[in-house]
DNA sequence: ATGAATTTTCAGTAATTACTGAAACTTTGA
DNA sequence: TCAAAGTTTCAGTAATTACTGAAAATTCAT
């Protein structure tokens, strides 16, 4: 590994444990995403020191959040693994599978929770709560859903658009007024 | 503490360590957050049956968040503790914190390796790669700072707009096309 | 200043999570 | 069907993180 290499993979361990995702996890994505062709993990194992076993383990998280591809070369058993190159289809699919992972059991939790009926005044307060943040919870999901099909040029227009939306929203707010939003 | 607080305040234990939080801050907040008035630690303590300097910790690290606001009660000399009753709001000092904590250190560390000048093919492609990143998370990074500024009402109308805004953005192309955007 | 009420720190311990090496399993080519 | 190449599982151990209780520090009324 290149010194230039090896302080992005660095920072991404340190980064990942800030995350759910652990030291390793973190680094063999960084390892994985900056090379120029795929990567098998004997390769990976040997440029991180980690355990052939470790690596293993941490191929397998990272496929569950489906953030590699599986490659295989011609005349060779081994899978090699390989990040999408593209940075924004990275964040959409880590952003799809938080969404999957942390949005939807809380807001099963949230629905069920507001079926119940309060008997007393601190439940009664308690539900109020948490039916904000149940409203804020599901228009996020909602919304991250939308964005999914976004395609990176507009979404990055629309970013770029910044805090202007608000003057556009109120534009077409007056054109659109009696109409159903 | 009524089952139904209870139920809430068990899920935000178990979430809060998949992200960075771990259990009992999970769970702190999430009490303060359902309760009708402030809260002392001794309070939280007892209801979450942890240790008085445990909750202290917690409540520290919280407030490093900035997701309480203290309170005072007259001829009280504890500590109470509240949060923002509004989802939204701690939504976005939740976002605010994450860019400072998560994106700035990745930035600073992106700008300094696209500064290197790369001697092989290796980190030419490396710096390909972490290029794009920088560019993808600069640009979250702004759009987040812009976003803070929008008021919730905005900000809802814009995400229930979601896929929708494409279609405006077009119109808008169309219309400014030739101008500065 | 004194001391009671409260909060924080910290060293030690408990619990959890990460990591390894060996063994089991799977796949494929001969 | 066998064996070689490769991958995964898993029990045990290491490392990290969470938690406690006791002691120290802080705050404030007298």
């Amino acid at each position: 590994m290149t010194p230039l290499i090896q302080s992005f993979v660095a920072h991404f361990g340190e980064m990942g444990s800030r995350w759910g995702i652990n030291r390793t996890v973190g680094q063999i994505y960084a390892l994985i995403f900056v090379s120029p062709r795929p990567l098998c993990a004997d390769e990976i194992a040997d440029a991180l020191s980690y355990s052939r076993s470790n690596v293993s383990m941490g191929l397998k998280e990272l496929q569950s959040w489906r953030l590699v591809k599986l490659r295989h070369i011609a005349g060779d058993r081994r899978e090699y693994f390989e990040a999408p190159s593209d940075a924004w289809e990275i964040f959409r699919t880590l952003a799809e599978e938080r969404r999957r992972r942390e949005m939807e059991p809380t807001l099963s939790m949230l629905r069920s929770a507001l079926l119940e009926v309060p008997t007393n005044d601190e439940d009664r307060v308690a539900q109020e709560r948490m039916r904000g943040m149940h409203e804020l919870i599901e228009m996020m999901s909602n919304w991250f859903d939308d964005i999914q099909r976004l395609d990176a040029q507009t979404l990055a227009r629309l970013m770029r658009m910044g805090a202007r939306v608000q003057k556009l929203l109120e534009l077409t707010g007056q054109l659109k007024s009696g109409s159903k939003e």
